[in-house]
DNA sequence: CATGAATGAGTGTTCATTCAT
DNA sequence: GATGAATGAACACTCATTCAT
């Protein structure tokens, strides 16, 4: 019976965040109300409340399950630096920028502004982009230990800049449909190679 | 036959864009209440309305207004393609990236995740953010033409990667305020510079 | 599976549209405010709003459910038409002129205005006012047909004229307190009289 | 110099009545704003309350006019009271049932609507109502005393029920348009001929 | 005398949250 | 556990009125 009754709950967990999921990138955190998500969800308020105490706890999961699928599709087993840090790149563009990713974008950018107002989500933020940054950071050094990549580039501000056009790319789907996960892969796979020694 | 200036005028409109920037920086467009803004300015309800139709009028005026700043900041007059390439990530990290200019990064990001929302932002952002990156492209174009870039890259795309490299600084910037602008200048330019013929 | 029976929500919506009646007979449509109707009716806000979308929704019901009452107090079953058209005068006059009747009386006449800025309340005017028109001149059309009725005569626009006249005795009524309906009814039986071959 | 101005100044009056009849017979009288009429008049807000010291005088100054019109227009002079009940009734039902009177009659109606609400609206409305109310109750005395009306008719009621009878027909003529003026005239003088001895 | 910028209390409406059933 | 009726503070916006110029 708990085993069950804890599946269940687990499940029903996954159901509303999934329909909270869907209207927050439809309507962004704010513009979703909770009502919307009742809807979604076909659960009444009270069986939402009793999963989650506030909305700002459900805003809270949302980013924090963005993060964490992020840092799942970014690990990367490769040892060789340069090669990872081209793998981590298409691996996000394409991951990112596909035609079915769309509620992943709007999702990031709700998250990412919303982080500007509300500490909590500031702070799964940061979490969730250091890792990755870090982790470049680590290959860019790693790289310019084994003489890879120029050593006269500052490794942490590469990491940075390399995040920063990741992300940015993310804005630019967004913003025009049309822009092309392939061509921006090969570009940045290009400026990888050009750093090399 | 106005019985006060039109300049009076003027000035009051700036007054009140000057006290709703300020409260959708620190609160966001949909955070920020117009009362916030009536006591920011110091200025009645009636008031505020007599110059604006609505707050989506007041979002969308603070939304061009930074639009129009950013292209004014990044019109570049310079005959040389490389060198304007370089001017422009100069001008746009450093006026971006410095530490008054948080207030622009906060309306910039606030911006683009209200476009998603948002028609009329969207359009409003569209065009802000085209141009820019027309102008990087032409001048991509021109390097390549001239032989001074390598034409094995896709200029369209290496326009776009530039883009969301610069705009995905304003993100990091955001999120660690000690990303230093300068390290962030030098990357760039070191990137320009390896893409180099 | 609803916690409250069906009937508790009738009741509430019936309780409600008490509140409005007794607010708009005070007040007019436009002069009562929905604060005055969630004073009156003890409930708050999104309680009422529960119910009725909007304002305009509780005018309308208030409007339709004021013509549905009228079409069933003229409902006359009388197979001699000049007795069913006194019966119906009597009804009309007895019942919208007794005292205890001027609320139903002033939502009427707040009805008959709003209906000229209200395309919706006019609406509702014309099917409530139609109705009876339509049934009086059946009557009157029967009326001639048996001879009982001169011949000479407009049906339609005696059909009209009396409901004019019926309607007109609602002003007077409203205007001075005294109009005597016993004797408003008098008249009417003896112009029908007189109408009759 | 003073007689000039004092001319201009009533015609600026009747400006600003013009306009607000306008507004109020659109609007309403709650529904047309101040703003509706300043700009309607094409007068600046100080300048029309230098005329008129709150909307509430607007108000009054129309339902005034209003029934100073119909008065005027009801006073009639013909010894014979049968033939003088019948001119009534067809100037009354002429006048405001005419194509180009809509105005008239949605003013009527906002204003008796408004006697509801507003008590100095109900004194001018009574003002205006009693007096041809009385003059038809004069003139059904003197058709009785005369031996031309019949003298079991209660002669306050049959005034009363008339004036209700006309009052009637503007309602009816704002619901439907089509209401014959012509076809109602022809019945209201067979009314009145039916009655007489 | 005339202007129209400015006021601010008040409007209809929304929505995160609670709790009796 | 689950329900959904109910709450009420807060919101964007309006408009009759005033008064410095």
């Amino acid at each position: 019976m708990p085993r069950v009754s804890a599946e269940h709950k687990l499940g029903r967990r996954e159901e509303i965040l999934d329909a909270a999921r869907a209207c927050f990138a439809r309507s962004g955190y704010q513009g979703a109300t909770l009502q919307d998500i009742f809807a979604a969800a076909g659960l009444s308020a009270g069986c939402v409340y009793s999963y989650f105490q506030s909305k700002q706890d459900l805003v809270l999961a949302i980013a924090e399950a963005r993060h964490a699928e992020e840092r799942d599709a970014l690990a990367v087993e490769e040892s060789d630096p340069i090669l990872a840090l081209k793998t981590i790149a298409r691996r996000f563009v394409q991951g990112y920028l596909a035609g079915g990713a769309e509620e992943k974008r709007r999702i990031s950018l709700a998250t990412w502004s919303e982080a500007m107002f509300n500490d909590a989500v500031l702070a799964s933020v940061r979490a969730g982009v250091d890792g990755p940054r870090k982790a470049l950071a680590a290959l860019v050094a790693r790289a310019q230990a084994s003489g890879a990549l120029r050593k006269d580039i500052d490794g942490e501000a590469l990491a940075r800049v390399m995040t920063a056009m990741l992300q940015g790319l993310v804005l630019q789907k967004l913003w025009d449909a049309e822009t092309d996960a392939r061509a921006m892969t090969l570009v940045c796979e290009q400026l990888i190679d050009a750093l090399c020694a």
